[in-house]
This record gives C-alpha cells, sequence and structure tokens, in this order.
RNA sequence: UGACCCGUGGUGUAAUUGGCAACACAACUGAUUUUGGUUCAGUAGAGUCCAGGUUCGAGCCCUGGCGGGUCAA
C-alpha cells in the first residue's frame, strides 16, 4: 500500500482531500505545519493556529487517520518572511504564497513527509497532474484545477520535476461546491468553516503594521502623472529593438507631473493599487503607476483608464526563469506563444515569450494593466502550465 | 489703495435666482480573493467663514468684518 501524508490545514479543502485518499486506498497520514507563532499586525477575530491544529486533529480523528504537527517556523520566517520584508523593501510586490509553495510545503513539508517514508505528500490545492512521456522519460505536468474560478495551479508555477513527482492533488478534478458537499456529506468539522485568506501562513493580518515591524515609515511625495504624459511612452512600436522600453516599468521621473500629497514610504504600495492614498478630490479614483524607492516617491494616475497603467509585456531574468516543462524550454533566440498570467486568478492571455541570453520578454497581444516587478508570471500551453518567474 | 469674484462634509464640486444640503474622490466596514491588486455592497461625515439684519423660513437677499483670488496703478 503506498504512504501518503496529508497537509492537513484546518480548512474544507485538505479534509476533503484527505477523506478521498483514504477511499483511493492509500494509507494516509495527516500532517500539521505550523509556520507562524506571532500575532503582530494580526486581525483580532482571525484565529490562531492551535484552533486550526484542534479541528484538524478532529478532521483526523474522524477519519480514522494518524495526526501528527511539524513545526516549520522557523524555515518558513527565514524561506518566506525575510523574503517578503526584503521584496517589499526593494520596492517590488513578492507572492509569498508561490514561494510558501516552493520552500515550504513542497520542500522542507516534503522531507519531513518522506522520514515519514511517505511515498507522496498531498495537499488540498485546487490543480490537477498530467504525465508525458518525451524520450523515453516520464514527465509531470501541471494542470489548472477543473474548477476555473478557484484554479490555483498559478500557485504552485515555481515547483520542479522533482517536486511535482511526489505531489497528489485529491480535489483537483472537482469544484469547490462538490468539496463542500463531499464536506457535508461526511460530517467534517470543516464543512461549514470559512476558507482562509491572506497571507497563507500568517493568516490575515494588516499589512501596514505587519510590514512595518521592519520597514520604516518615511514619508515621501505623491506625485501625479498627467494621462497626456504617456503619449509619447505608448508611439513605441513594437519591435526587438524597443523591447527594453516596452518590458520595463515606465521610468517616471519627479518632474514629469506634479506633488499633489504625501504618502508613508514608497514600499509600501504597490502598482495598481487604488486604496490607502489618502487623496481625495478627483474625479475619478488615483492607482499607482509606479514606485520610486530610491527616491521615495510614488507616482499616480487619475482613473482605471490610465496609460500609466498599461504595458505591452514583461522581463524575465535568465535567472528567474523557470520551467516546469524543461524539455519544452526555448532556446536563445527562439520565441513562441503562450497563454500567460501575471496574477493570481487573472484571466490567461494570449502572449509571445522571446528567449535572449539576458533573459525572456513576454510582449502580450493586448496591453496589460497593473503588470508589477515581484509578482510571478506564469505561462501555460491550454491547461498546463509550462514555465513561471519573476517579473523584473 | 480702488473695482470685481469667491469662502459649503477630509478634498473637489452641486443645490429650481429663499423652504433645513446632493454628487464624486478619500475614509471606514463587509463581500470576493491563500498576495492590501482589482472589483462589489454598505456606513459614517458638513447644518454651509464670523457677527448682525430682512423674512413664517436663507447656503442662497442686505450690512460689516475676517480669509483667499482676479483685474486695475
Amino acid at each position: 500500500m503506498q504512504k501518503v501524508v496529508i497537509g492537513l490545514s484546518g480548512g474544507v479543502d485538505s479534509s476533503v482531500a484527505a477523506f478521498l485518499l483514504k477511499e483511493q486506498g492509500y494509507d494516509v497520514t495527516a500532517l500539521f505545519m505550523v509556520n507562524w507563532h506571532e500575532r503582530v499586525g494580526a486581525i483580532t477575530s482571525a484565529c490562531t493556529w492551535e484552533e486550526d491544529a484542534l479541528i484538524a486533529k478532529m478532521v483526523a480523528k474522524k477519519l480514522d487517520i494518524p495526526f501528527q504537527i511539524v513545526d516549520l517556523s522557523k524555515d518558513y520566517k527565514k524561506r518566506v518572511v525575510d523574503y517578503m520584508f526584503k521584496e517589499y523593501k526593494a520596492g517590488r510586490t513578492p507572492n509569498p504564497d508561490v514561494l510558501c509553495n516552493r520552500e515550504i510545503k513542497f520542500d522542507i513539508f516534503l522531507d519531513e513527509a518522506l522520514k515519514l517514508n511517505a511515498d507522496f505528500v498531498a495537499t488540498g490545492h485546487y490543480c490537477q497532474k498530467g504525465e508525458a512521456v518525451v524520450n523515453g522519460k516520464t514527465i509531470h505536468k501541471l494542470l489548472a484545477g477543473k474548477d476555473k474560478n478557484k484554479d490555483q495551479s498559478y500557485f504552485l508555477c515555481q515547483l520542479n520535476q522533482e517536486q511535482l513527482s511526489k505531489a497528489l492533488f485529491p480535489i483537483g478534478h472537482l469544484e469547490k461546491p462538490e468539496v463542500r458537499k463531499i464536506a457535508r456529506e461526511q460530517n467534517l468539522p470543516t464543512a461549514e468553516r470559512k476558507d482562509s485568506q491572506g497571507i497563507c501562513f500568517v493568516g490575515k493580518v494588516d499589512l501596514p503594521t505587519f510590514l512595518q515591524q521592519q520597514l520604516e515609515r518615511k514619508p515621501g511625495n505623491v506625485i501625479e502623472v498627467p494621462a497626456k504624459f504617456m503619449e509619447k511612452k505608448k508611439q513605441v512600436p513594437i519591435s526587438e529593438e524597443n523591447f527594453k522600453k516596452l518590458c520595463f516599468s515606465y521610468p517616471f521621473k519627479p518632474w514629469n507631473g506634479k506633488v499633489i500629497g504625501e504618502h508613508e514610504g514608497a514600499h509600501f504600495y504597490t502598482i495598481g493599487q487604488r486604496k490607502g492614498l489618502n487623496i481625495g478630490g478627483y474625479k475619478e479614483p488615483l492607482f499607482v503607476l509606479g514606485t520610486d524607492v530610491s527616491r521615495n516617491i510614488i507616482y499616480v494616475g487619475e482613473g482605471k483608464q490610465h496609460p500609466g497603467l498599461y504595458r505591452r509585456g514583461l522581463f524575465i531574468s535568465s535567472n528567474d526563469a523557470h520551467w516546469i516543462r524543461e524539455d519544452q524550454m526555448l532556446k536563445t533566440n527562439e520565441n513562441r506563444r503562450f497563454d500567460v498570467r501575471i496574477r493570481y486568478r487573472q484571466p490567461l492571455e494570449k502572449a509571445s515569450l522571446y528567449q535572449r541570453d539576458e533573459g525572456i520578454y513576454i510582449l502580450f497581444d493586448q496591453e496589460q494593466r497593473g503588470i508589477t516587478s515581484g509578482q510571478f508570471a506564469a505561462w501555460y500551453d491550454g491547461e498546463e502550465l509550462i514555465g513561471s518567474g519573476v517579473i523584473a
């Protein structure tokens, strides 16, 4: 009998996943991971890990499977939280959940599972696996979840073949309502529990408070860039020699607009953000067009159609490009069409990837709103996630 | 100094040439979301610069201040 360790979180998804694994005849063990103890910045109504652990334990009992707890908080802090602070400090917008999967769930948690002699680790992610044989070698595919609304393949975009080979996603072929239904039918204590939100293990926090633990408040200017200032920039033809102009954030300068307010520190803001600017009196809302942490300035524009919010492409440096399908990796000077997503739950967009020595340029057919450095771009071939990388 | 204009919630504007103040943005709360993105819904917030006056009743009319602006020299 094959042994599976399921990461039981205290939510419905992993509970149902555990149930299904058992149904399928696996030898299932539940492992609850503690990744964060602190309560700094935590929303007081949000529950603590102790509550989650208790409920997870109840689920395990109900399913009659062994239950254990591992404390991975040291690694989580080092590999996810520190990364988060570092990125924010550098003026980027990190995606801790992608890192959490690559560094924690499918790395050290996987190791813990292997120590328990597991053949696989399972999670409650909404995504699926497939297989292909290339040159006599089995290759694992990462596929979108059946529930298009919940698809979480994006969060796993940084996994490699090794990690994928050990992964199971028991609920990937189901839709959320079906998962809830199964939980109810089985009388699982998590059946009606609210879905988790916020940074995966830290939980729902007040981010400004959370970030201010390490990042200081640092007042600076908010500069409004008029829409018409963007006109010239929008005339750049889409061609190879303009890749650099098209694929990097607009290099706004203080004299491109006028000062209209003050902010708390450029590193607290992200492109596309609307809330938290504290500047009113406009006909349409203001959105962040760009941030400059070295000058400590944020640039904003009025209206959701502001041209400064849209860009044609993005760049991923060679070091940051990751191919789940190594066999499909582009060679230098090759290019290929893919469907690309630049943020979780964003629709896939048609684009062309151009591999050059320095990295990959991704040019979209349509201009994209809010391309933000630090987020991950993930490219798909239909349902299959082929590769990903950090947006420069 | 003379003439003219303006002074309304945090901000920008609106209010049949008199009947107790509307809209947008911001803020807050909630929904959605395993990223504070976005989006969506809801809540609160001024009694209209000050002092008098006319009127049954004034943000809207009159007088005088104060404050800001424009044009004049």
